[in-house]
DNA sequence: GTCTATACGATGATAGAC
DNA sequence: GTCTATCATCGTATAGAC
């Protein structure tokens, strides 16, 4: 995956770089915002780059000096999810499994836009040649890795339940969880993503 | 969702309508076997409609006499993939529930384009104006209230687990098949989609 | 270093000749 | 029905103003 156009990468005020001002950073925060909302709105291709520049307020060429493709800018924005919703991670060993997930989840109703967007590139970003691709591979990994060293340390404690694997159990929670928000997309009315969740934990832990 | 440029919609032939000889109906046929091919490879927004055209042997304004727009190709693309894969539906009392979705879900190992295609398809068609969108909606009504149907049957003779809510298991089936396929597309080497929507089932069905 | 202006090839869509 | 223009818009690339 190609990218840093320039330095920093994600987004963050570069004091330290480069002369008494630093407008670049600023600029680049402003188009991930307006990309991230416009994303998570008409999706990653039904978003145009000269649509995203008119909405931060420069111009297409502008846009596209501080990003350098639409993919760059892509890689952007899902670095930004990741830096709003953070606390996705388990922080091992502090209350209870179940809680953080299905806390998490419901904090993600708040956020339908953003678990579209999330849905919506995580499918898309399957096909080899995707920019995104890389992301969401480390991030299943992750994300399997976590819950599976919490559910390990919940079966030396004796609450996991009889022939349950960890490893399993794992990969599941991350397949129903991704698999329920987009049900719940499409009928929020007929979908209870938090109580479908707990009830798969509630099977599970003891 | 606009549609039916023609007549039939699916693609079946047409033998009372017009005329002699319906060549509409093959001509149609070849473009959504040419497009299913392209679709499952490279996906929707990767194939454009000359690729599409060419394969089938035909210029892009005669492919677009049959189809209107490649919104419409998509939806007939959906309807054969319905039409291909037919038995997703559970035969009432037929069979074993769980050795039934256990052997669907490894019949579709032998398509991974397909399932790319259909994880696609079913994430992007959230957004409000997408073409797919209400047969992604109708879908997942669809399945859930068949799963739902058959579990009730189920647990009235007992071989549900006490406090399990069909509605929910059936919700959880669905989206648990789907996330799970979406990791396999990912890393097919450290994921056994079967393997895994067995486990939930085994847990969930005495 | 930051930005505007302009142009390129490819896309989906449309119109009209045969 | 099938075809060949033709169109606006897309992502990208480059030249040059300040």
């Amino acid at each position: 995956m190609r990218s840093d156009p320039k330095e920093g990468d994600v987004g963050e005020a570069s004091p330290t770089r480069r002369g008494p001002y630093a407008k670049t950073a600023e600029r680049r925060q402003q188009i991930v915002d307006e990309a991230y909302r416009l994303f998570a709105t008409r999706g990653y291709h039904g978003s145009s780059l000269r649509e995203i520049a008119a909405a931060a307020g420069m111009s297409l060429g502008s846009l596209q000096y501080h990003f350098g493709s639409k993919d760059d800018l892509l890689v952007a924005v899902l670095a930004r999810r990741d830096e709003l919703s953070s606390g996705a991670a388990v922080p091992p060993g502090a209350g209870s499994f179940a809680d953080h997930i299905v806390a998490q989840a419901e904090r993600n109703e708040d956020i339908p836009g953003l678990i579209a967007l999330y849905s919506v590139l995580s499918a898309e970003a399957v096909t080899a040649d995707h920019p995104g691709r890389d992301y969401f591979l480390g991030r299943y990994d992750l994300l399997r890795a976590d819950y599976a060293a919490e559910l390990t340390v919940l079966r030396d404690a004796g609450r996991l339940r009889e022939g349950v694997d960890p490893a399993i159990a794992a990969a599941t929670i991350v397949a129903l969880w991704e698999g329920i928000q987009l049900q719940w997309l499409y009928t929020p009315e007929s979908i209870d993503a938090a109580k479908t969740l707990r009830s798969y934990l509630d099977l599970v832990l003891t």
